[in-house]
DNA sequence: AAGTTCCC
DNA sequence: AGTT
């Protein structure tokens, strides 16, 4: 018999617990990344320097809201003629710069810690969002192999993650994504439908006003 | 096809 | 509204 007047409930989760109840295939990792964060900053700064954020174009022909860039070998491009990967930065003509070996061991150790062992990313999406930004519900299949996970880093800025179905119709949980977590989907939730809500207002103690994204995919 | 918004 |  329990007596206490705390259950465990009332304490934050140490480990990883699934996303959203229901779903075998997705894992939010509360915190994974905080121990991480100065050389991860220190990382993405060198690679904005050399391929800088920007705003690209939908095939519709309209800017995005969020700033994106790459590392890795290869980089997710949008624009009037679709979406895909490319190995070349098209604002800059050189290869996208390479996956520091700390966003690669931060990617490989918290796909493992959601049961995906031996994730292999070839591609890192960088997105900056700043306040008023989103990203509307879309899948991740622009990929060439689902059996491997997304993993998705969040900095800065709280956000509202849009975590759907698989039909762009199935209602989206609501879940909120702080400074340091980690985010693992794959196996059945591989291609469900996700977004983010509009960032809210606020200043951040480490990167102000503004939230940092790095999402790792096995593209090719 | 990663901007869906707004209105009833 | 324009549209891979």
């Amino acid at each position: 018999m329990n007596l206490s007047l705390f259950d465990d409930d009332d304490f934050a989760a140490i480990g990883p617990v699934p996303l959203v109840p229901g779903s075998t295939g997705s894992t939010l990792l509360r915190g994974f990344a905080l121990s991480r964060v100065a050389p991860l900053l220190a990382a993405l700064d060198a690679i904005v320097q050399a391929a800088p954020l920007r705003h690209m174009a939908t095939p519709g022909g309209l800017r995005m809201s969020v700033a994106m860039s790459n590392c890795g070998q290869l980089g997710w491009v949008t624009d009037t003629r679709g979406y895909r990967y490319v190995r070349q930065d098209p604002d800059g003509s050189a290869p996208w710069p390479p996956m520091p070996p700390v966003f690669l061991e931060l990617a490989r150790e918290a796909a493992a810690a959601a049961g995906y062992p031996g994730f292999m990313p070839d591609a890192c999406l960088l997105n900056r969002y700043v306040p008023g930004a989103r990203m509307a519900l879309h899948q991740d299949k622009d990929e060439c192999d689902f059996t491997a996970p997304i993993v998705s880093v969040s900095l800065g800025l709280p956000a509202t993650f849009l975590f759907g179905g698989a039909l762009r119709a199935d209602r989206a949980a609501r879940i909120v994504l702080l400074h340091g977590d980690v985010v693992v989907w794959g196996g059945p939730d591989r291609l469900r439908y996700h977004g983010v809500a509009p960032l809210k207002d606020g200043q951040h103690a480490v990167l102000g006003a503004q939230r940092i994204n790095l999402t790792f995919r096995k593209a090719a």
